[in-house]
DNA sequence: CCAAATCTGATGTACGTAAATCAAAATTTG
DNA sequence: CAAATTTTGATTTACGTACATCAGATTTGG
């Protein structure tokens, strides 16, 4: 049988009352009193029975995501995602409220995370946008003992508890190779759609894979990068003009979102060459590309895992309790018309 | 506020021993007030509280893995998740047993299997041999209300609440495309190593692996498969053989474990030609011989996935709870040199 | 219509922890 | 050394559910 908090009591030789002192660091026990309650702890390994406590609390856990006001198909996902986990509230205790900031703005965020330090939230989650003003403000947040989870887009060098997202680089370097192996050792051009290089996964993303490209993959050669905001119009524009002014595009790497005006772009003006395409973030578009050969593989982050997560590491860092590592990693999904979900 | 089993009896205007009586199934109840209890709860969208109730019974969820007794590194694998997830029995409130049995052995397993239905445990995982016996033992076991599921190899046609694996066609399907485009487009022979074309998830991925050859990359031949017993000794062996005598072997696609011998064998063989391989089940082994190019690509299902997933549904079905699709879904892995763990 | 069988209500205890109250003991301070 | 202060103990209630007991009510069968 598990130990109780009697246990304790009877072990350190005190009543209930200063273990309960202890264990909820109250006021009110003596130094080496509450280092006898605390040597006795660790001996009889006691373990907080988390489920009674909540009970007993009657503790929820009120959440915070915050996420980008923008307009693409991934971000939509991920809003699912929170609803979803929103939507199992009771079950887990939780209290997940939403806001929305406008997307790429440092100083919105910024304003945002600081009014969430009044309230005392039992954790954040937030899709970073990549600014030493952010990083401090989370920092602030953490000092504070708020948990604090970065979601999709990380914050390097904040103080941040957890990082629930891809590794970005990896996605990159992966994208080359996979390309550069399809397109078995063809000479070309490769077009790189992205949609700002202002935001670090992006530019992660790209750093892997010039990287790649550059190492192993010598015959391809990569153009200047074509930013598309994430919007559908603004890619197709530019990818169908590129298209058409380079003939020696070979290969297409997509790594952000408005794919949507990519594929439309490829089937006007690709019909006739075989073009190589791989293609960031699964959606009904890129999945129909993917079966119909417009594109050849999908990398894709699970936005449902990435949620629930970021919700489990919160959950756990606000009860001090240790997270699953392995169960915790996003990993990278490559699909391939074969083993779409 | 949730609503408890108080609001339950003041909305349906009897006691609370009444709505305990509806709530747990205990007899007692007329028919009519039954179902005024029932209509309540519907009407108040009232949730039993599942970790009050675990509180209050004291519940443990008794839990049996049944595992081969197979000497290889995926297998190995598996127990120490299960061990691992065993480590953590007094958070999670399971007691979790693993019970080897002969790998390949309906009769045993059957037995087993029998066994356990006296035992009454609050769930069973196995790794299911695939046959007739086996498919009606785990029947009697589900009409008996223990759920069950089947862990890596599934058994098509049985009741099993639950698959906690991949789609092993679709695994061979996309094993058979990457290997198609990485050798883009050039002729020649493909090797198959297998473990035993009695298991189903290999026979799967054979299945998944020749059809889309065959669609798709008919330039592509495929040789008899090798049957190497998930051996590494054996492995090697019939690999080598294999690479002496067949000089237009350009691929290889191991779908089985022992690829310790495999990666011998290419290495003493093949130094000097440029075979693309892909196998299954990331190992230090498999790792070590994607990091120096002697594999291309490794396609991996996560064992520590598998066992959580498998834990959390038997939980689920013990307490007739809902489980999270998507989450549950085992996804198929893929590794190139770039996006290992 | 009455006894027997069945159903329902009222009540209390338990699970492991949190949190509060009040009394008693120990310690510190003047 | 007494008073003031701090520390500790004892006890109670609560969280939401499970489960048992016993008394009272209702229904059923003869």
């Amino acid at each position: 049988m598990r130990p109780t908090v009697h246990d304790i009591a009877a072990a350190a030789g005190v009543s209930l009352a200063t273990v309960d002192r202890v264990l909820n660091q109250r006021p009110g026990v003596r130094h080496v009193t509450r280092e006898k309650v605390e040597n006795a702890i660790r001996e009889i390994g006691y373990i907080r029975d988390v489920a009674a406590a909540n009970l007993a609390k009657g503790r929820t856990y009120p959440l915070v995501f915050i996420l980008p006001a923008s307009d693409n198909s991934f971000m939509h996902g991920l809003n699912n995602e929170v609803r979803a986990a929103a939507a199992r509230s009771s079950v887990e205790r939780t209290d997940i409220r939403t806001l929305e900031v406008p997307a790429f703005d440092p100083a919105a965020l910024v304003k945002v995370l600081d009014e969430l330090s009044e309230q005392r939230p039992s954790g954040i989650a937030l899709v970073a946008t990549d600014a030493p003003e952010v990083r401090e403000a989370v920092d602030r947040l953490v000092k504070d003992g708020i948990p604090v989870v970065t979601l999709v887009s990380d914050l390097t060098g904040s103080q941040r508890h957890h990082y629930a997202g891809v590794d970005n680089i990896a996605a990159g370097r992966t994208a080359a190779r996979l390309l550069g192996r399809f397109l078995g050792g063809a000479k070309g051009e490769i077009a790189v759609l992205a949609g700002s290089m202002l935001v670090r996964d992006h530019r992660e993303r790209l750093e892997g894979f010039v990287a790649v490209t550059a190492e192993e993959f010598p015959s391809l050669s990569i153009l200047p990068v074509i930013e598309g905001r994430d919007d559908p119009e603004m890619a197709h524009m530019l990818v169908a003009d590129a298209l058409s002014k380079k003939s020696g595009i070979i290969g297409v790497y997509s790594l952000g979102a408005g794919n949507r005006g990519l594929i439309r772009a490829l089937k006007e003006k690709a019909v006739d060459r075989s073009l190589t395409v791989i293609a960031h973030e699964l959606t009904a578009h890129t999945r129909a590309a993917l079966l119909d050969g417009t594109i050849d593989a999908i990398l894709n982050q699970d936005a449902g895992h990435e949620v629930r997560s970021a919700i489990r590491v919160l959950k756990a860092k606000a009860d001090g309790l240790p997270v699953i590592a392995a169960q915790e990693r996003i990993r990278l999904d490559i699909f391939l018309k074969d083993n779409l979900p």
